[in-house]
This record gives C-alpha cells, structure tokens and sequence, in this order.
DNA sequence: GCTCACAGTTAGATAACGCTAACACACGCT
DNA sequence: AGCGTGTGTTAGCGTTATCTAACTGTGAGC
C-alpha cells in the first residue's frame, strides 16, 4: 500500500539519509520493481517527487500523509504499552497495522486521552507534538570514558525491528537508560558499555540508538558507519 | 476483502434470514459478479459452501473468522462510545476500519480493560460472550398497548447504517429505552409509539428494532414484513 | 404451459500490488 | 580502458477485487 512507502520514506529522511528506490525496497522487504512503479503512482498522485539524481522527495501532501501515518503509528504503540500493558515488540508490530485504520478523530481522542505524550516508547517524536532533540549522538559516536543517557531507538526496516526490539529490550537499553562507554574496538567493530549490565554491541547497533552526552567531549566520529 | 463478505454473512445469519449472492451484494453494495467470483474464492479457501439451492454457509472455518471480525467490531465500537466518547454514527463507522486491524491480542486487553461488556453500543451481543435473548421480539410485532424495552438495533447494511443509527439516535431510541405502542396503522405501514416523547416509526424501521415485552401478549406478527 | 422478474454466471476490462528475468547505466577502482 | 557493484527500468505474469453487458436459469402467477 502507498501508506507504507509513504511512512518508510519519512523514517528513512529522518535518519538523514538519502531516500533512494533500492533503499524502500530494503525497508519494505520487496523487489525494486515494485518500487519503481507504486513511486510512479505515488508520483502520479501528488505524494512523491523524484529530483534528477533519483533521490526521492515527498511533496508538501506526501509528507503530511505520512507524518500522520507515523504520528498514529506512534500514538497507537504508546497506547499499546502503557494502557494495554503491551510490549514493546508487540506493540510495534500490531501498531504496524492499526496505524492505517486509526482515523483524525479516534487519533485526536486518544492522544489527549494519554495525556499527550512526546514520544513513542522508543522514544521517537510524534509527528506535530514534538521534534528531535538537537543535541542528540547516535551511541555509535561516543568514545571509552563518554557517559550519557539513551534518548530513542532508531526506527528500522520493517523486518529488522521486531529482533532488533527484542534485543535491546532483553538488554534494559531503553529510552532513559544510563550508559557509560568503557572501550571501542575499532578493529571488531563493537563497543563495550556498561547499562545495568556491562555489554557488548556491535557499530550497526550503537548507530540504532541515540544519546545525549553528559560528559563533555568531541564526537569519536562524525558519523554513522556504512 | 473476503473479511467483508463474512462479516455480512454472519449479520444476515443472525437476523435468521437466508444469506444470497444477491443479498450480500446488496449488503456489501457490490455488483453481483463481483460477488461470484469472491464466493468461488471463499470457497476455495474453506470458508463458505453452497448449498444445493444456492444458500450460503460459513464453514466451522468461516464462522470462527466471522465472529472474531464481528466481536472486535462490537468491542472496538464499545471502546469508541465508552472510552473515547464519540457517537454511535462515528464509532459504528470507525470499527468498520479497525475490526480489520485489530488482533487477537489487543481484542483481549481491550477487552479486559473496559470489564467485559456483553454487548456492543446498540445491544448486540458480543459473540463468545453472550448470545440474544430468547425472548426479544421486533418491535413491529408489537400491537397496540404493548409496551416493552429496547434490547438491541439490528446490524443493516453498510450505507444504512449511519442514517438509521443517526434516526433513532436523535429520536433516544436505543437499547433500555421504555416504549409503549399506542397505534398501529396497517394501511399506512406505520406503528405510533411513545417513548420519550411522540413518535411515529414505518414497520420497516421498527423491524429492526428489538424488544422485550411488558405486557402480556401474543405477538400481532410472527415475522417481518418483506 | 408461458411469461416475467429476479438470481446468478460468463465474458471481458481495469487497476493495484506483487514477482522474476533481463537489460541499461553509472560510478569507482584497478 | 574495462570491469564490477549497485541502481533502476522494461517486459511479462499472476492474484485480488471491482465494474458493465449480456446471457442463463428458475419459480410464481396467471
């Protein structure tokens, strides 16, 4: 369904990077010639527009499309855990489908029924009640010494969340976490971190969380591998 | 979508009439091909049969995936008019979408967190969890004199719904309401009655009213008209 | 027994989604 | 210059779900 492109889009601009065709076909677990042509109807539809190097951009109605596709999405999975006492993975995957059901209203009256939350529980902003926070790091970009606490969870491809969620849920790595970075190895590509526990992950997953620092230092690397 | 078809199934079932290719269109507001093919598709999968007299009937397959459809409706709409707050004609309209997309899962806390209602807004039994009374009548079985309590509102169509839902909502007609029968023009098809105030219900509409009676009576009809 | 209304099917289209196979580019590195 | 990796498109197919137009039962009434 055009929703998913849609949403997929927004979650992959807003890791700040380019969204290109292979990349939803990536995201979305499908081959690149279905993406080539639900982007023509998309493009046909007002929703998307392609600039000369391919890279794919929302219109102004793509991108309210599916800030409000993303905003349910959020809104429903923070309903999910806290009021129907869900987890996390749970409540992502069944937020996946209910997030094209909820219309404005229902929307609307569950949100302020929750007290209008920020974020998601992973701690992603919902779409029109809040924004990013400016000084976050992805976890990846600290170094052995740097300290901080965990801020959100980076959404990932559909397929890829569900044991990425279980993981770091199993790990007590969740928004609000404390962290402190005991050493990197560059070569083996992990960091070893002391949370409630100490533990081990690797770059691809440091990258997926985010942190603000409490100690004051220089970024490790500018940014994320890959 | 084959969810759809059984979910229409099972509400002209439940009003104990006979289910047709044509009925179902009607319902569904779909042309009759269109209905054919889904029926030859329905069957493939095992959840209809055709009987020799090309009745329909849910398989033991098709009934469960019916009443679970129909009990998440029912449930979600209870949620909608108890939790959220909205109207009938919008929560109606919302679980539409929603029974779609709700789970087993998500069923069962919401469920559990509203306590258990056995009926949906209008009084229809949530299936799995009550049934129908034995002793409900259609309100334009009732006779002069007769005077009872609205149990429940009969499921109709999808494109009568609101408009009916909407009527009898604005004339405080819903399950618990008090009425009497003080006339009953069988020329005119016209049954007056009293219940808050003064008014005055075709038979077709009042068949879709459920009652249980006060009085003492036999009823004035054994079936619908039509 | 014939006719008519209603019920249901066939035929042929369209559109959204999805797939594989195969081809076309294009950039970066040797 | 050339090759390879990754990106994107074309071509051709299948399924679901819808439609209209036209044909086929079938049963009830006269």
């Amino acid at each position: 369904m055009i929703a998913h492109y849609l949403e997929a889009i927004y979650y992959i601009r807003a890791e700040g990077e380019v969204v290109r065709s292979a990349r939803l076909a990536d995201w979305l677990s499908v081959s690149r010639p279905t993406v080539t042509v639900a982007l023509r109807r998309m493009t046909r539809d007002g929703m998307v527009r392609l600039n000369a190097h391919k890279e794919i951009q929302l219109t102004a109605r793509g991108d309210a499309a599916a800030a409000a596709i993303v905003r349910r999405h959020r809104i429903v999975e923070r309903w999910m855990t806290d009021v129907l006492g869900l987890d996390w993975v749970t409540a992502d995957a069944e937020a996946e489908r209910l997030e094209h059901a909820v219309s404005e209203v229902v929307e609307e009256r569950l949100y302020r029924k929750m007290g209008g939350p920020k974020t998601c529980p992973h701690g992603n902003p919902i779409p029109g009640h809040s924004t990013m926070r400016a000084n976050e790091l992805r976890l990846s970009a600290l170094g052995p010494g740097d300290s901080g606490t965990i801020t959100r969870i980076s959404e990932v491809a559909q397929r890829e969340a569900p044991p990425l969620l279980q993981y770091l849920h199993e790990r007590g790595l969740h928004p609000g976490t404390r962290i402190k970075v005991e050493e990197v190895d560059e070569v083996g590509g992990t960091i070893k971190l002391r949370a409630a526990r100490q533990l081990t992950l690797s770059f691809e997953t440091a990258s997926k969380l985010s942190v603000v620092r409490s100690t004051k230092r220089r970024p490790r690397r500018a940014a994320v591998p890959r």
